[in-house]
DNA sequence: ACAAAAGTGTTGTAACTACACCCATGT
DNA sequence: ACATGGGTGTAGTTACAACACTTTTGT
């Protein structure tokens, strides 16, 4: 363990110069087959009391600021994603009313089923991205960010299948796409770019009722990613 | 200004609750014609006196991190790059000896001739990226992370030209993208590429040498960028 | 029977790769 | 004169956008 550089007094934790206090908050993205969503909590004390908010705390000694993204949603919701991406540091000076307070921002990509349904925390409640209620502190804000950083991540990575069940139909595919980048796609030339690149798989079960009308199924295909020449020789982009 | 969340008493500025302090570092990127480079500077008090680092300090209460990282940087280098980029945040526990030290770091592309060749700190000097010496902290780590950032962002954003001087030849800025990129281009396929991109134009000026041979020289051009349809319909990536 | 959604096929065009060739310069 | 690096052209191929057509299901 590292050497104390503070000093317990009766006063509290003292140090030689005054420090801002470090929490996490995570935006956590859901599907419902037709918006994208996102969960918040409920504030149970001031400040914002009553007000939503994105889930996260305070930073404690003993863990990352990644361990304390996943304590405290874990304390809060009772997901447990399996992966949280930072996405931004917010630290204007005046943004909490408690005092100076900086807070790293994490996203998670979340299938909605997979939340338990009894939620400890059963303030806790799945909104439409574009419904949004006035949240506390500066939380629009870090949702905005969330939301770009997303939009970027999902050009690099196939991480739409975290917030789909695992068999999923083309439609409910591009409609989440859809949302996420805010663009409406060709179906025809969706389908064939999603199942030449390779990320996806035809399953061969019948076709199963998924919200409206039939379609067939696919499951995201984990191994090759197409052609993917890494260093070596020409693969240009800009 | 916020109220204060601090008692001050005779051993310093006390808290109810321990709290980590918050530091912000930066990876400044050079280019010398051939070589990507990093702007190290040498440690002059302890912990490791003496070993190269990022330059970086302490975030002070009346300031937001960015404005931190700018600061430290005028202070330390009298560099004043356009804009910083945050990349990430490092908080492991046993990071720092001197306690627990979370710390916020940013990446920022210079032109090296900018940077005043009488630096306040003399003890700030160029390094090939792929020639580093052993760093103070987890730098080494950081730098790491910095350049697959760099290698992500460029790809979105023509940020290459503030490594570069205001006109350059092709070859020069086809060094940047593979030594960033780490791969290799077809010469003629680059050169047509970032032409029909938009984002470089060429000089009417007669070609200059520029280190070896002439060559055509071209300047960015931060009008047009080509087609770029945002939003409404398709432009698909993935 | 019809409308709406899902799935498939086709075609012209633009972009990209992989070269081959030429030119200018330094030694 | 020749080697090296800079600049240009082109053919084959792939990828893509746009759109038409068919099939399936709910009402």
């Amino acid at each position: 363990m590292n050497k104390q550089d503070y000093i317990k007094t009766a006063e509290g934790y003292a140090y030689d110069y005054p420090r801002a206090a470090v929490t996490t908050d995570c935006v956590i993205f859901g599907f419902d087959g037709t918006q994208l969503q996102v969960l918040l909590i409920e504030r149970g004390v001031e400040p914002y009391k009553g007000h939503w908010a994105l889930p996260g705390g305070f930073l404690r000694m003993d863990e990352s600021v990644e361990e304390c993204a996943f304590r405290e949603l874990r304390e809060e919701t009772s997901i447990e994603p399996e992966m949280l991406e930072q996405f931004g540091v917010f630290s204007a000076v005046n943004r909490d009313p408690r005092g100076r307070v900086i807070t790293i921002a994490f996203y998670a990509l979340v299938r909605k089923e997979a939340v338990k349904g009894g939620d400890d925390a059963s303030d806790a409640r799945w909104f439409d991205i574009d419904s949004l209620p006035h949240l506390a502190f500066d939380h629009n804000d870090i949702l905005k960010e969330a939301r770009q950083a997303l939009k970027r991540d999902i050009h690099h990575q196939p991480v739409a299948f975290k917030l789909l069940a695992e068999h999923f139909t083309m439609p409910q595919l591009q409609r989440l796409y859809e949302r996420i980048l805010g663009v409406t796609f060709d179906r025809g030339n969706f389908r064939k770019k999603m199942i030449a690149s390779g990320v996806v798989r035809e399953e061969q079960t019948k076709p199963v009722y998924t919200g409206h009308r039939p379609g067939k199924l696919f499951s995201f295909n984990l191994f090759g990613y197409g052609k993917m020449k890494e260093d070596g020789s020409n693969s240009q982009e800009f």
